[in-house]
DNA sequence: GATGAATGAGTCTTCATTCAT
DNA sequence: AATGAATGAAGACTCATTCAT
């Protein structure tokens, strides 16, 4: 029996996390510290502890809370029963991960390039990652199959490499947009239409 | 010791630079300590302080380095009189990145992960990536003319969207790589293959 | 450990300066060590620096509480109602000075002089010890004022140019004092008086 | 036989002690950096090690110096046949001081402050400069001797009593005039006139 | 349960001095 | 004799974590 109500653990633990993101990302994962963290989240470091029991473990439930925003919003998009065709859902994809801000402090493309620096310390991390990122890339694959079905797609096609690449080109539009910061959704539309357009290769 | 001559002082350069990578690479930037890169470079603090005048700039000249590594390699392959259809240009771009590797222990895939993270960090190294991507990137539109002139792409192709689109597939093949593991560049010229030769977005 | 009392507080602050002034005086302002002053305080450096934010701020600290204690005790000596003569005074104000010791091992007069070296070296504590020295003169050239209005000193005494001697000749004791350590402050008196008892300069 | 010839050696070790000097000026004795002093004297390392053994003799050298500098300055003043009155040769010895500039970036006054400081970490200093300030004392008792026997002092003046408090009164003219700077050695002769012509003490 | 003062190992960096060339 | 690159022992300061109150 807790003396406080799990409602108020559960209001807490996410303001904890609230203020690790908004330093993170200010600051990197490294150079913000426990003390910056608990500053911004307004509580005593032992109440911090109490909920996390070490710098790694924040970092890490920050990047997995990340992850699974992330999950959700996608899933979102492609649990549709009528899909777009490949550029179309690309730019959706990438619109809706440059609109993923809980609040103003919050940009999942900047965490995104935080926490794959993080992956190569942390193994424990990289395995969810990599699951994530394999799920997602599941869920793309899944989405080829259906464009051939469909026909959208050719008879023969390889729905792995078609999710790779799709996967691809969503994650360096967040690289593109965190470091360069001129990429636009539509960009990943129109350049994929315009080698659609183009001859297939095997035929040049 | 009397004045050094610049060979050797480009060489305990070098040497440095080799070290620090190595920590960098099995310890990520931060974790690394300027200790451990002393003791890896055989040299003592003051000499590795006299080469770099801090942690900061260490960094900085390792990511930079690595840039124009990856700046000389993409430039050998764009320089080619006759270019490769998209697909194939973009699986080798992507192999010659995963060649990348002076020494068995490093990796461009490894060292761009840090990098970008650090670029949220550092507003000088952005600004060099940022220079560094934007001149690749011009590279790819100056190749995206090109097959429009040459009628692999249709008129009317917007350059600069291809460009930020093969670019993006490019830097989404690294995180894959360096996160998930299991991509091959050739997946990126068969899923490419495969959205080419299906139909137009717009003529669906 | 929760907020602690502002007695304590004060207490350890106390506790941190006597630590810091014993190795200051015994090593000097800067081949005293930071590590020399947590080790002699009996805390940690954690503790000390949560008090004193830099070596530079506890250097000023300690420098300005002496010059504090200092005034303190001169205030006492020219608040009197009475004032005695001038060789009198400067006795006692000299007397004081040698007096001035919390401790065993503090002495204002060493202090004073590792205090002024500093001077050279820190804007600030130039312009706090200058306010000092001043208002200190300030009150010596009152005094010299009453000594007019009372007929000790002549008309026409410029009681700046006496409140400048006499701080000179309190201010060369401690130098005498600190290094030569062969002078009393009754010598002063004594040096005065028969200084005095000559046939004024312009007279001679 | 050495290479070098003894002038040489001797505008060497004077060009060393120079840049000293100026560095020990601009920063205090113990910030400035044996590399400071080697940038400034235009020499290497080897060449100014091999003058002087250690930055602590190399301080020594340079106090020492200025102190041997001070004693032929303050001589100077002091053989002349004819004395002034107590105030008047105060004045002189003070405008002495203050003159003291072998060039732009050197004064006696600040000077002396490092060296008192510096005397409370160095025995072998202290003993130097007691040695120095004491002849100097000396010198004055004999004057002070010089005006009993003619009469601008009473009969039964102690001299050294005085010496005391003219020393102090020069040491103290440095003080004020490197701390708070707006003394004039003219100050001392005007406060010292005020004092003598009031009444004695004794008397009043 | 909560607090926040205290800990102390660990970090980056400096600098007096040496000595191979 | 002269050079200046190299050394490496300190030094100032930080910060994740704990635990007495």
């Amino acid at each position: 029996m807790p003396k406080i109500s799990d409602e108020r653990r559960a209001a807490r633990h996410a303001q904890i996390l609230d203020a690790a993101w908004t330093c993170f990302q200010r600051q990197g994962l490294h150079a913000t510290t426990m003390d910056d963290i608990i500053r911004a989240s307004g509580l005593s470091a032992g109440a911090v502890y109490s909920y996390f029991p070490s710098k790694e473990e924040l970092i890490f439930a920050a990047v997995t809370t990340s992850l699974a925003g992330l999950r959700d919003r996608v899933d979102a998009l492609l649990d549709r029963p009528a899909l777009p065709a490949p550029g179309a859902l690309v730019r959706e994809i990438a619109l809706e991960v440059a609109r993923f801000a809980d609040r103003d402090d919050y940009d999942l493309r900047r965490v995104a390039l935080l926490g794959w620096a993080e992956t190569q310390r942390s193994e424990r991390l990289r395995g969810v990652m990599r699951d994530a990122y394999l799920a997602f890339r599941g869920r793309l694959a899944a989405t080829a199959e259906s464009w051939t079905r469909s026909g959208v797609l050719p008879v023969g096609t390889e729905s792995q490499a078609v999710a790779k690449l799709l996967l691809a080109q969503i994650l360096g539009f967040v690289v593109q947009s965190a470091i360069i910061g001129d990429i636009d959704p539509a960009d990943l539309e129109h350049g994929l239409n315009d080698l659609t357009k183009g001859r297939p290769a095997h035929a040049a």
